[in-house]
DNA sequence: ACCATTCATGAAAACGTTTTCCTAATTGTA
DNA sequence: TACAATTAGGAAAACGTTTTCATGAATGGT
């Protein structure tokens, strides 16, 4: 079943059907009609295999993910997925769990698949997959986490995020603050604690600690209650990103410790569960789904007019105050 | 860069390339070594759409699926590319939000695309779109809807699932019930609402009423007080899914009503929020993401073999007791 | 030492499109 | 009426692979 077929059953050249399937040329009425009724009869489609050959296009784009399991990836997958549907392009994705080698699979595969193009969202320390995306010349957009020059970006504001939490909790007469962020290797991770470093360098009557490690609930979970045990009680535990807060709360609690009555926890993300955790979470909300959309939107930018010029879009993020904080 | 290139480069014949990089005949070690240092300095990489335009093969399977911002369906999705990813197979995916048409042109492109295989999940109307993919014959599994006896299916056993709740709420003096069910139309919604009805129809001493609408926190969070200012306040609020229980909960906790010493309210689904929800959720554990790689494994099973013998799986579910429960 | 057989490699066809290049027919103008 | 200009639609090339088929060399047996 083939363009040959539909031109056969309708009496006309390959050529023909062709210029009727994709509107090229002129056709006229009657074998227009010829042609669409056969290719309703036969039920054909094109192929798009052959098509993307011929056309070098593949009408498709790849999204490389740390995890789609994950609410935050998630979301940004639908977004994107939604936005690049509305053009006809489908997508393809690979998880990576942040793991180097499967990032460099991940791209290998791309290259191969011949995606119009890449939306990325590394590890922080993908520089092998980022050279070979630039080496087989794919326009590609980064999500989240890397700034290239050479590539166009779309981020969310983390710095002003984490910097706003640290006003809020000042404002409500926190002074000593544990803080429990992601790893050192993710730039989100590093902008967070940048935001709460400068904060509290400003303000002499600050006393912070910080520890890095992992996203993760696990980890916040096991490693908080050590944590505490050799500080003094602070009075607020400032997280990363919501999982951290999560676990340290379900830790705190276990231990008996009360939030926010004894202490104030806070994540960052705003993903739909902190809305409806035990406490509700106050957090920093980011706009996973924008974030997806927007990078979508910036890489069709890229593949329709080819490499048209770089952008760095910052999206903006807001405080959300919720249970798990109390004024001091 | 093509596969001439290479040959070129090495100064050998096409064939010999394609034979090396594929290993499909016995090439001298002298030859195959020139062409594989031709690969590397030219960073070559063959092109999968050639390749599968001779093959009639993509190496890529499509997931048509409601929505993969929810945390379900991102679990069965998971499990789905990480299994096709061993097999070196790569997952493109469409959101429907169960609509019908969205169903029929994820359908459609999947054709188009000529994709190896798909997994559906569908709204469970999908009439249209199956009989496209009969049409077709591209192999398909289905996953938690329908179960078409020309496709392979995998299912959890939600009838189980709902009367092992049942049984258990039985069992801690529960009564009077009100059922909070999904669409009508959706089968994994049928059968937990039949093992309801069974359950309290061979129980003399159940009352009962039994509501549907739609798996959503909206629709039971606007929904459920209206239902429940006509009723007599129940023993325990039965929910279709764990969103629907969480949006009774915050319905029911904003009215002042307290969970679960006033009213017990269980799930069914047992996502991630579930066990951190305020009081954590009893529910019904699926394995969501064994389901996506069961999905997975069966399609790949098709797609080797041709049409192998249909399979219909049914995974086990498990009861989880939490705190939104309590004996009466 | 000669013929038959095996076998490594190359040439070319095929996969299903799009599009360039022609050709024949139609239209318009003098 | 005759010739130029336009145009609808067909033939064939090209996209980058895999694989069949053919060929020439090398091997083995008698």
């Amino acid at each position: 079943m083939n363009i040959k077929d539909v031109a056969q059953k309708a009496g006309v050249s390959i050529s023909t059907v062709s210029r009727v399937i994709n509107g090229t040329a002129f056709v006229s009425e009657e074998l227009k009609e010829k042609v669409l009724q056969a290719i309703i009869d036969l039920g054909y489609s094109p192929d798009y295999l052959a098509r993307g050959l011929r056309l070098k296009k593949t009408f498709s784009v790849g999204m490389i993910v740390p995890d789609v399991a994950n609410p935050f990836f998630a979301a940004t997958v639908r977004g994107a997925e939604e936005e690049l549907r509305k053009a006809g392009i489908s997508l393809i994705i690979i998880n990576t769990d942040q793991e180097i080698k499967e990032e460099i699979d991940a791209v290998k595969t791309m290259v191969s698949k011949r995606v119009d193009g890449v939306i990325f969202m590394g590890s922080g320390q993908e520089t092998e997959a980022v050279e070979t995306i630039c080496k087989n010349k794919i326009p590609a957009v980064f999500l989240d986490r890397i700034d290239d020059k050479r590539f166009s970006s779309v981020v969310i504001n983390n710095y002003a995020g984490m910097f706003k939490m640290m006003e809020y909790l000042y404002s409500t007469n926190h002074r000593n603050f544990i803080y429990l962020g992601g790893p050192e290797h993710v730039k989100s991770s590093q902008e967070r604690k940048r935001a709460v470093l400068n904060f509290a360098n400003d303000h002499s009557d600050i006393a912070i600690k910080c520890y890095t490690g992992e996203y993760s609930y696990k980890w916040a979970m096991e490693n908080i209650l050590p944590i505490l045990g050799k500080e003094k009680t602070p009075d607020a535990v400032v997280c990363g990103n919501d999982l951290i807060a999560f676990g340290v709360i379900d830790a705190l609690k276990k231990k008996g410790i009360k939030i926010p009555e004894d202490v104030s926890v806070t994540g960052f993300d705003d993903i739909f569960y902190a809305a409806h955790y035990n406490p509700p979470l106050t957090t920093v909300h980011q706009p996973n789904y924008e974030l997806g959309r927007e990078g979508a939107r910036l890489l069709l930018g890229h593949i329709e007019y080819g490499s048209e010029k770089l952008v760095s879009k910052i999206l903006p993020v807001s405080l959300v105050v919720r249970d798990s904080t109390r004024v001091r």
